[in-house]
DNA sequence: CAGGTCATGTGAGAGTCTTTTACATGACAT
DNA sequence: ATGTCATGTAAAAGACTCTCACATGACCTG
């Protein structure tokens, strides 16, 4: 695919290019996707673009800037992934909740790209407040599913719905950056990432009463 | 500090520099601590050396393997720490493991260049043996805790160990990356990274009868 | 339609970095 | 003393980042 004019899918709005800060972001995910984060340059995107060194600072500031960019949407599908995995909490809290870890490493599997955009880089984001405002709703639908899982138990012994998602990001996070890309670089294991993970949520919901079923008949 | 001379420690082996290697490395760790991963070169390395740009290439290939050289003290400095968090499962098991966690996360925060370097950096590992090696006796010692561990439950509902320990590992690589570094740019939390990695671990084990008390006890 | 204005893109260039190559030199063995 | 090799230097090619003066096309205004 060229990016040559109304890159983005609207309507092309006219000067030289036609889309220019959108044909960079392609060009750059692309260049991550076929040689890491740090595969990346401004000229080379540019290049892909087909336009000179120096057009890209008319949109971006820097090389970060760009970078930022990639990642912003980045995190705006992935809050919409684990949205959709959420499913307002159908068919029920648990298994939704189960889903929502699943798409956290499907998102990190199938866009290795945008993942390591995100993460991999590592990007300021109090420099970028658009940034920081996608991760939050990103997060904010794992914290509202934790909420909703949590109202289960009854007052007196429920967990704190922000700890529940907390652990949940970071389990998933945890095993999506050690074990989750599908590079031959990495450890072996015992069970695909996916298994882990849903094995680990279940073992850590049963403790809180959120999950039915014993802990050992989940596993062999 | 300056590196002139003797720099690693030892007995000054002669030649021109004294210790060039471990000088680079040195610097390299340096520049990672004051400005990112993204802040090394080999030029500034090579710089605070005190030596020409092209001297480090006399030990190593490229950039990868400098930072490679890094990352591989990284790793030793980690597996002892784990190591002595661990402390031969004393006063037991339990708390032992709770301190290799708190452990990983004490890493993260007080040698954050080396976990910069070790984790950060996307270092194609199974290009350099040696720091895949490192790396495995690291996770070794997580892996032995996790069988002496798991021991205490009979055998027909006892949970794989290495599971335990690939969770364990996944939690605590999780808290560490999205809270666990010192900077102002991350998320708030209502708790420490460490009470949260504690908790978290702590919920774990008791849904697998591996740690006394009730879930709800940790909490508030 | 003429003219002005601004966003967008270009070409050239300064400065830095990476890495290679030919060359210099000091340590050490004999 | 002398030769050898590891270690370091100077110089240079090529790439990248980012800036600046300049070009140009889109669009507005009359």
């Amino acid at each position: 695919m060229t990016w040559s004019h109304s890159g983005g899918g609207h309507e092309r709005r006219g000067y030289h290019h036609g889309n220019l800060p959108e044909a960079l972001i392609g060009a750059a995910l692309a260049l991550i996707a076929e040689k890491g984060p740090a595969g990346f340059t401004v000229a080379e995107a540019a290049r892909r673009a087909g336009v000179s060194s120096a057009a890209p600072y008319r949109h971006f500031r820097d090389a970060e800037e760009l970078l930022a960019a990639v990642a912003l949407r980045g995190f705006e599908r992935f809050g919409v992934a684990l949205e959709q995995a959420w499913n307002g909490g159908h068919p029920d809290p648990m298994r939704a909740f189960e889903n929502v870890g699943r798409a956290y490493l499907a998102f990190a599997r199938d866009e290795p790209a945008f993942f390591a955009a995100m993460l991999d880089t590592q990007i300021a984001f109090e420099k970028y407040p658009p940034l920081l405002a996608a991760s939050d709703r990103a997060f904010a639908v794992l914290r509202d599913a934790a909420e909703r899982l949590t109202a289960i138990v009854p007052k007196p012994t429920r967990p704190p719905a922000l700890m529940v998602a907390l652990h949940v990001w970071a389990m998933s996070h945890g095993v999506a950056a050690l074990f989750g890309r599908a590079d031959p670089s990495r450890r072996k294991l015992p069970m695909s990432p996916e298994e882990l993970l849903e094995a680990g949520i279940l073992i850590y919901l049963q403790s809180l009463g959120l999950a039915g079923g014993s802990a050992s008949a989940k596993q062999g």
